[in-house]
DNA sequence: AGACTAAGTTTCACATAATGGAACCAAACG
DNA sequence: CGTTTGGTTCCATTATGTGAAACTTAGTCT
């Protein structure tokens, strides 16, 4: 994880410093991200300055230390609220979890990314990567392989470059190669498997959402682990799970510009 | 809620644009925001150039409308993560909510506003206001009212001139007096009540966490309704309550420089 | 077709706002 | 009571942001 945003004016170098103190993953000192050497003090400190008066940070003057402001937070939760496939799915998800008793996870695409936009914990949980709000890599997960095998070409050609290709276990894919096969059998067979590919344990089925374009909007899952179940078990609900994603999907598609309140 | 962080720079106007886009609350056009009339086209166009650029926003090219980006859900995960209470309560909170059966919300203080970090639902869920990542007002919630009693004088004083005392109910306390006087109670009381002040037939009994210095880090309070219990059945609870939020501080407060990964 | 309109994008002379080296201040240290 | 470390302020220089206006589409009407 390099150098960011860098590159376009002031406000991008201010986000920055943001995913700077984001980074460290816990309250900063000015001095501690001066160190990072990215920008000289008089400039560190007036972004700072700036962003702690707009909210995006919070200061402590007890201690000194900068942290992230909760004007993200409410800016998040108008993100997720405004996301139109949470709110509609989140009756769905519901009944998903209840019937399953599984792990379900509603994702969506970004950068060539996954963002976790929604969860229900299996009725007995498992400490697992995936939170709602957490991005995550799209080439070995299960919503991230259903979501790349419904990209336009050129789209899948960006997202494949985005991909940092880690082998996180022995059965990830971690060629272009390797990958591009996989997402040509995920579109004959409909849905996607994650056999253990990026978390050890940890296998799921996941199905496209897809616009009426036939685009994916975002994906669902049912994940679980090898010590509860087998993937052909999992993949026995496949038929399900694709009946609630085209479910979200028609109810997404007729949902195009909601009135304001 | 009007005019925003206008003032400083660049960087607070680009935030302006944000909170443009989120408070509309759904993906919108160039000429939407356009028509706010708050920057001339040419600029608005530029910031929202940057803005996606830099994923603070996303742009859908096939409706040509922009909504709030990835980057923001993940920095706001990011600053959930680190608001140190959350990750520490979580397990606190199960457990509050396995014992009770009821709603259980946690909540920080900023800037006069209740924020709520985080959330479990009763075993039997109810519809109500609070929801994590969503702000709240202060004077009429429980967790607001336990957080503002043990405020320094001073940030008091900041607190009380940013509350709007909007009479939601009857029993809404809508004049600074009559919240002073409150407060004072619940000082020597050591746990604030809702009776209904924020939504009809909704109750709920919190206590603030404490930091040593005896600062209101955060608050902790178990909901329910009229319906289904009464206040002083809620209050009953008070003491379960907080030893819970005595555990949760007595661990925030261990926790002041957590090594980096 | 062709004239008109609305929505979005690019240009460019101008002024404001960001820049960062250096000076300054305040604790903590020895 | 000099010295270091961590943080804040100054200010001349210049890069950056600014926004009216011109331009380009993409629709709509006749």
């Amino acid at each position: 994880m390099g150098a960011e945003g860098h590159g376009d004016g002031t406000v991008g170098k201010a986000l920055d410093v943001l995913d700077m103190v984001a980074g460290l993953g816990r309250a900063v000192r000015f001095s501690e991200l001066l160190a990072q050497g990215v920008y000289p003090k008089a400039t560190l400190y007036r972004f700072l300055q700036t962003l702690t008066h707009q909210g995006m940070l919070s200061y402590d003057p007890d201690r000194g230390t900068y942290s992230l402001g909760v004007r993200l937070v409410r800016l998040a939760h108008a993100a997720w609220a405004q996301s139109s496939l949470a709110p509609i799915a989140r009756p769905y998800l519901d009944e998903l979890a209840a019937e399953t008793g599984e792990t379900i996870h509603l994702a969506q695409m970004d950068l060539g990314q996954v963002l976790y936009v929604d969860k229900r914990n299996a009725t007995r949980p498992v400490e697992m990567f995936a939170q709602a709000g957490k991005v995550g890599p799209a080439y070995c997960t299960g919503v991230g392989k259903a979501m790349l095998a419904y990209l336009p070409d050129e789209a899948l050609a960006r997202a494949l470059e985005r991909q940092s290709f880690h082998r996180h276990t022995p059965q990830t894919l971690y060629t272009p190669e390797a990958l591009k096969a996989e997402l040509a059998a995920i579109r004959t067979r409909g849905h996607a498997l994650d056999r253990e590919e990026h978390e050890l344990g940890i296998i799921c089925c996941a199905v496209p959402i897809l616009s009426r374009s036939g685009r994916a909007i975002g994906a669902l899952s049912v994940t679980s682990t090898t010590a509860n179940t087998t993937l052909t078990a999992l993949e026995a609900k496949a038929g399900r799970v694709k009946d609630i994603a085209a479910k979200i999907a028609a109810e997404a598609e007729s949902w195009r510009f909601p009135e304001q309140g």
